[in-house]
RNA sequence: GGGGGCGUGGCCUAGCGGUUCAAGGCGCCGGCCUGUCACGUCGGAGAUCGCGGGUUCAAAUCCCGUCGCUCCCGCCA
């Protein structure tokens, strides 16, 4: 074997194998990096070696160089080897257009093996689907496909581009701690727990949110951070339980100064790492619209399929199941698919059974005849106008379906989704941004039978509104605002409550005592007393925003080492049990429940 | 917690209304090949079809259970 003091033998790389060109024609190179692929003509050998940057073709000719070729007769698909040659032009015939070096090859007349590896358990160079936990359990193998690096590429230069952004409008990159404090609101906390305090836990962060806002009484102004957070939530193809926010905070400003920045940092970054252009001032659309228009908080406007209502046309008609549906005080809605008018009753049923619960009903005009379940229930004059409300011209098909208006356009929103899907109605490549404005401050939570917060306590009630805080709190609106992109919600902020009696006043309105309220909140409050200063802010999922930068559904895509759909990690096998003293280190007694392990 | 999908050599797929159906591609091993680029070509090794039970003369295939992976709903202030 190498001495190890001297691995490379006395070579040093000179090149990125990704780098080559033909300004590079006539050099004398050294790379280094795995074999991707080799092609073995007998007495010509063909090695693409493969670095992070790239893929270079190296020749080993057996009339050029004896010892070289002998040793590339026994390479294998990822080794790692130190080539040393001259980079040559290709002849015409032999360039290859798909290869970035494709013009020119190496001619090498040395080579050193540096490490062997075993038979592959997933392949590296075919970009064929491998099963997920396979490439968890070899992530290591996974990175190295080209795809995969791609993305981590991009991942860091996109967040250098935050970073860049950032810093040039004044924000200071600040770090806040991992050990926190447990807050029982929210998402489920990941505990820590503390050896020196017996019975005491720390949290991990579900999000930095009262430390940026102390940051801003601490006069600070501009704050951001490359936030990791946990959530101890059922995951999701968009949900880890640790995953990244950039996370930012700002003094002195209301909603439009947080959207011009956002609008800025979006557009710098999507400038400078996909070249593309983002259309300003980003679109602006109120909740209500959303949920009535799109059934989702988070339309995705890259498609059409818009809900509309069909209470006005189809009052008074016989259809029992929409006439119960209105006097109960539900709604009827319908959408229109364009040119699947034609739609077979096996179809139907299909499309019916793409949003569980929901039943559909069907109608359109063919060669000029109207075509509908309907028919008779509800006449021909009203499905006709159906047809005109939607816009429905012949072949055309508009999808109905009665409900209470809240879950009836949740489900007609995911049936948007599913349609548009089933029939490719999504254009690839584009970037739909939108600002959606306006939440409720609470939701009413039929479980405990309280309210809750939409977005979180600290959020400053809509200055309008604040005055019904007291009388109907429901009403209120928040001055919180979602950042939406091709139907994800990749960001979410709000104004803050900086003053000490509006923020015991919404706790109130969540249940807290007061009591309650300064035992958990107590030094955030307190710090409300001395001088802070008006301040609103936003975090952007880092995760999803990349994720939808180079086209994949999973944000576990741009994850080096992500966790599986279990919160486990193929790889390392965590997490795993403790030993009896790391337990009694930390004065834990455990309890597995009957039946799990 | 609930619902859907999947589990077949190292990897990816086919077979899945019952009986030579364990097939193909990639990879691997060996031979030939000096302009390939998903090289070609000839030969070879490699799987008790996730696990357990049941139905049957007969199960990868049907049924039940279980485990694992995955998607969705709930959940994610």
């Amino acid at each position: 074997m190498q001495d190890g003091t001297e691995p490379l033998g006395g070579l040093r790389r000179t090149h990125r194998c990704g780098e080559l060109r033909t300004e590079h024609v006539g050099q004398e190179v050294v790379l280094m990096g795995w074999v991707h692929r080799r092609r073995d003509l007998g007495g010509l050998i063909f090695v693409e070696v493969r670095d992070r940057e790239g893929l270079a073709q190296c020749v080993f000719d057996s009339a050029e160089s004896k010892s070289a070729f002998a040793l590339a007769e026994r390479l294998r698909s990822e080794y790692v080897v130190a080539v040393e040659g001259k980079v040559l032009q290709r002849s015409p015939q032999t360039v290859n257009p798909n290869l970035a070096t494709g013009e020119v090859e190496v001619h090498v007349d040395r080579l050193r093996l540096l490490n062997p590896s075993r038979e592959l358990p997933i392949l590296v160079a075919e970009e064929q689907n491998v099963d997920e936990s396979k490439r968890m359990q070899y992530r290591y193998l996974d990175l190295r496909r080209p795809r995969m690096t791609r993305n981590i590429v991009l991942r860091h230069r996109f967040t250098k581009a935050v970073r860049d952004y950032l810093d040039s409008v004044g924000f200071l990159e600040i770090e806040t701690p991992m050990l926190v404090r447990s807050t029982p609101e929210g998402a489920r906390d990941y505990l820590v727990p503390s050896r020196v305090h017996p019975g005491s836990f720390y949290a991990l962060p579900q999000s930095p949110q009262l430390f940026k806002q102390l940051l801003m009484v601490s006069g600070l102004d501009r704050y951001f951070q490359i936030a990791r957070c946990f959530r101890d939530e059922d995951l999701r193809a968009d949900r880890q339980p640790e995953f990244t926010q950039i996370d930012m905070e700002m003094s002195f400003v209301g909603q439009e100064d947080v959207f011009g920045v956002v609008e800025g940092l979006v557009a710098h970054v999507w400038s400078t790492v996909m070249e593309h252009q983002v259309a300003r001032p980003i679109r602006r659309m109120h909740y209500k619209e959303a949920a009535e228009r799109y059934g989702s908080d988070k339309p995705d406007l890259r498609f059409g399929l818009e809900l509309h209502s069909l209470d006005e046309i189809v009052r008074g008609s016989e259809f029992t199941p929409f006439e119960q549906t209105l006097s109960s005080g539900g709604t009827v809605k319908a959408l229109m698919v364009p040119g699947r008018g034609a739609i077979s009753r096996k179809e139907q049923d299909e499309v019916g059974a793409l949003v569980s619960g929901l039943k559909t009903f069907y109608a359109s005009r063919q060669q000029g005849e109207l075509k509908s379940s309907l028919l008779a229930k509800l006449g021909a004059e009203r499905v006709e106008k159906v047809l005109q409300a939607l816009g429905a011209g012949e072949g055309d098909l508009v999808i109905m379906a009665a409900g209470p208006a809240a879950s009836l356009n949740g489900q007609l929103g995911r049936l948007r989704l599913e349609l548009a899907r089933r029939y490719e109605l999504i254009p690839a490549s584009k970037f739909e941004f939108l600002w959606v404005v306006d939440f409720p401050l609470f939701a009413f939570d039929e479980e405990s039978g309280r309210l809750v917060p939409e977005h979180h306590p600290f959020t400053s009630p809509h200055p309008e509104d604040a005055h019904l805080l007291d009388s109907d709190p429901r009403q209120v609106r928040a001055a919180a605002y979602d950042l939406v992109l091709n139907g994800n919600e990749v960001a979410s902020g709000s104004i803050r409550i900086h003053q000490r009696e509006m923020q015991e006043k919404v706790l109130g309105c969540i249940g807290l005592s007061i009591e309650d309220a300064r035992q958990k909140f107590g030094f955030l409050l307190d710090a409300f007393e001395y001088g802070a200063p008006p301040h609103g802010g936003i975090a952007l999922g880092l995760d999803r925003l990349v994720a939808i930068c180079v086209g994949c559904d999973s944000i576990r895509e741009v994850l080096a080492f992500p966790k599986n759909a279990s919160a486990a990690d193929p790889m390392t096998g965590a997490p795993v049990e403790v030993s009896q003293d790391q337990l009694d280190i930390l004065h834990l007694n455990v309890r597995v429940p009957q039946g799990a392990r």
